[in-house]
Formats: C-alpha cells, structure tokens, sequence
DNA sequence: GAATGCTTGTTAAATTCTTGACAAAGTATC
DNA sequence: GATACTTTGTCAAGAATTTAACAAGCATTC
C-alpha cells in the first residue's frame, strides 16, 4: 500500500505513453518541452498534460515548461523501471519467444530470469540469452529464486493450474496473454491482462463503421 | 459512416469481452444467462451490461435475461465479425509469426491472405498456411488484391515509409504492433495501436503499488 | 389463470474524467 | 532592472461514464 493508491486507472495507463514518448524526444536531443508542444505531439490536451503529471508533483517550471530528461527520469520512478522485479515466462510457444525477444523486461523494472515448457523440443533452447526449462523444475526453481511475476503465455486449458501453482509458490503478479481470466478465480493478485484477440475485433469494428 | 457511430469507445472496447465470455458460455452448453449473473462472472456491474446493451438495442428479455446464442450473434455481428476484410502482415519476425499462428483472423472478420518481409531467410517460409512474400511485392500485390487492413509488426524505423505506401496503395486500417505512432502522421486512417510494453509497465506499477 | 418473482429497458443520480480559465511565477528582451 | 511574454499548477465548469432505482413485462408456480 503506497501514498499513490488514489491515482486513477486513466493517468496510470497514459503514464507509460509519455514515458516513451520522452524517450523519443531525449533521441531527439530536445532538451525542454512545455505541455502544449508535448500535448501536439501526442495529439492530446495540455490540460491534461499537466492535469496527470499534477498527480504526482510539480515537476514543470513557469514559462519555461519541463525539463525532458529530468521528467522522463521522474516518470520512470514513478512506475518503477529502476526495480528488479524477479519474472519468469510460462510457454515458449511462438508468442513466448516473440515477447521474449522483442521486449526489454530490464527496462521496465523486471528480470526475465527463465521460461519454462513442456515440449521437449524447446527444453534446453535458448530465447534472447535465456534457458528454456522444463516445467517440472517450476516448483524448485520458485522455492529457489523467489520470483514476483510471471508472464503467460500458455493455452487456457493450462492457465488455471499453473497459476494456481505460481500463487502457492509466491508469485503475485501476472502478466497475462492466456485467454483465461486469472481475476475471476484468485484474489489477491496483480494481472494484466493482454487480450490481443478483443485489439483486433476492436479494429473490426471501426474498419466497418468507419471511425 | 454508420448508424452507430456515436458509440462511446467505453462501449466498443468491452463489446469483444462480452463477446469472449459468451462464446465460453456456449460451450458450456447454458442456453441462457441473466445480467445478474454475467455481470458476477465478468466481475462487472449488471447495470454495465444492460446499458451497454442498449446502444445498440433490446436483446434480452424481461424474467428470462438473454439467450446466449442469440446475443453471441447480435454482439458478433455489430463487431463484425461477418465481414471478410483482407488482411496483409508486414513483418514475419518473431512477433508477426505469434500473431499469425495465435490469433484466428477469419474468426474476426479479417482474411490474412499475405505475409511480406525483407529477410531472404524468412521470404518463402510459410506460416500457419500463409506463405511470406518479398516486400517488393507489396506493389504489385496490394494492386491486384485491394487489401483493407494491414498488420505492421515490423522495426520503428521502417513503419513509416511502408505506412506511407500502404495508405498510398489504398489500406485503410492498420493493427499496429510498431512503435510509432501512426496516428501522428496520418489523418484519415484507422489505427488500433497495441503497446505490449506500456501493458507491462502498468504491471511493474501496479506490483509497486501493491494494487 | 391468477399471483409471485425475476429481469429487463430506461431514466435519474452520482461519480469520474476531461477541458477550460487564470493567477502566480518564472523566462526572455530591451 | 523593468516590461512583455510564456507556461505552469490549480480550481472550476463541463462532459462522459458508471451506478442505482424502478416501472413494465414476461416466466414460473400453484
């Protein structure tokens, strides 16, 4: 339980969105940035620029606007890069070894330490520097090495056990790409769920109503 | 342009969550469900459900809630899910293979009929059926056929230009796994951004946050 | 077939989120 | 160093979203 519990779900989830853009600008050498310029970059509001970074303090100065590495440093505090969150990977199917390879879990605060299967023909390959293992070494790896999330991305007849075994073994947030929903059946736990399925019916949607 | 387009975006975005949870009721053979108990399985309000429900129309039933079959069809069908939008990937990188193996394009309204890429590796390879052609394709390719959609899974630095051609070439919408925001260059397209690592930073936030 | 109990569609209230406005405080200019 | 300009932090208004409430209508039971 933090001093930030009362932030809203919407200023948490643009968080990371003026992270990244941040980072864009730093490439760009930009030095400073006043909410309205960074506001038609990211094609929203000023307003609400300053209105979301308020949550958290007045990092910005009159007349001069914000100064980008240093709220691009703030941000990232406030989200947590700088932890060493312990995480582990269920599945080293196809969408395993894409987010394994594709996202930098350091940068954003967790340690991809080991992905476990159960195909014998990915045991003992290698993903982006990581040892795939066999699952049945789940169990004494988590009494070992203690970690505090996990990503998964296994079928849903799977999902159920595995995270019922993840919770007894201390594991509290998901990252989840299954298509189970974790919430309904276990309380006490963080998830995130990535439903990329409802992304593109979403898209669908707009493509036939044209908006 | 279309009857609904005054749909909030709250709306559209849980229509594909309905969707999901009553497909799973199907095949779980219950013939009828109540906003009550939907709501308590979605851990939702029933109030939510029946609002979201009437943008677009009365399908349930006083004493009886909704036949689930019928309401999957409703729902379904305001998605789009009849529709056979062609669809091309571009990128058959790790990413763009998980997404075309994972994911069932014609169960959403989309056909993905191509894959394109630039690596002589991977140019010829089939993937779930589709065969991955060369980029220099893409021309001709997109001139015969007429693709609507686009999936980029494809570097930063290359979204652009092959954006640029695509909307030159007639796509429309675009499932955009790149990290570069489309939206920023093009006016008059359809995007459905998917930003894995904003989805992973609100976990680190939410599992320093203890929420 | 009348009575009771559910459950919807809908309206109204409450809450949350976004946008607009402006004083205060800094920067830049002359 | 005074003046004009910029831009923040904040407060208040306005929108949008969510929740609650309830009459109307159907299903089920006796």
């Amino acid at each position: 339980m933090s001093k930030n519990n009362d932030i809203s779900a919407s200023v948490i989830k643009r968080l990371p969105r003026y992270y990244s853009y941040l980072e864009d600008l730093i490439e760009e050498n930009v030095e400073r940035i006043s909410s309205k310029e960074l506001a038609a970059r990211m094609k929203t509001t000023a307003s609400q620029i300053r209105q979301d970074l308020n949550c958290f303090g007045g990092f910005g100065q009159q007349g001069y606007g914000y100064n980008i590495k240093a709220l691009h440093e703030e941000i990232g505090s406030i989200l947590g890069v700088d932890k060493e969150y312990k995480t582990i990977m269920i599945g080293a199917g196809n969408l395993g070894k894409a987010i394994t390879s594709q996202i930098s879990f350091e940068k954003k605060g967790c340690m991809l330490t080991a992905i476990f299967d159960t195909n014998p023909e990915v045991i003992g390959q290698t993903v982006a520097d990581i040892k795939v293992l066999d699952i049945k070494n789940l169990e004494n790896y988590c009494k070992e090495n203690h970690p505090s999330i996990a990503v998964l991305c296994l079928p849903k007849e799977n999902a159920f056990s595995v995270a019922k075994k993840l919770i007894d073994l201390g594991v509290k947030s998901f990252w989840n790409f299954s298509h189970f929903d974790l919430n309904l059946h276990f309380d006490n736990i963080i998830v995130e769920n990535v439903h990329l399925g409802d992304s593109l019916l979403t898209l669908t949607y707009k493509t036939k109503n044209q908006m």
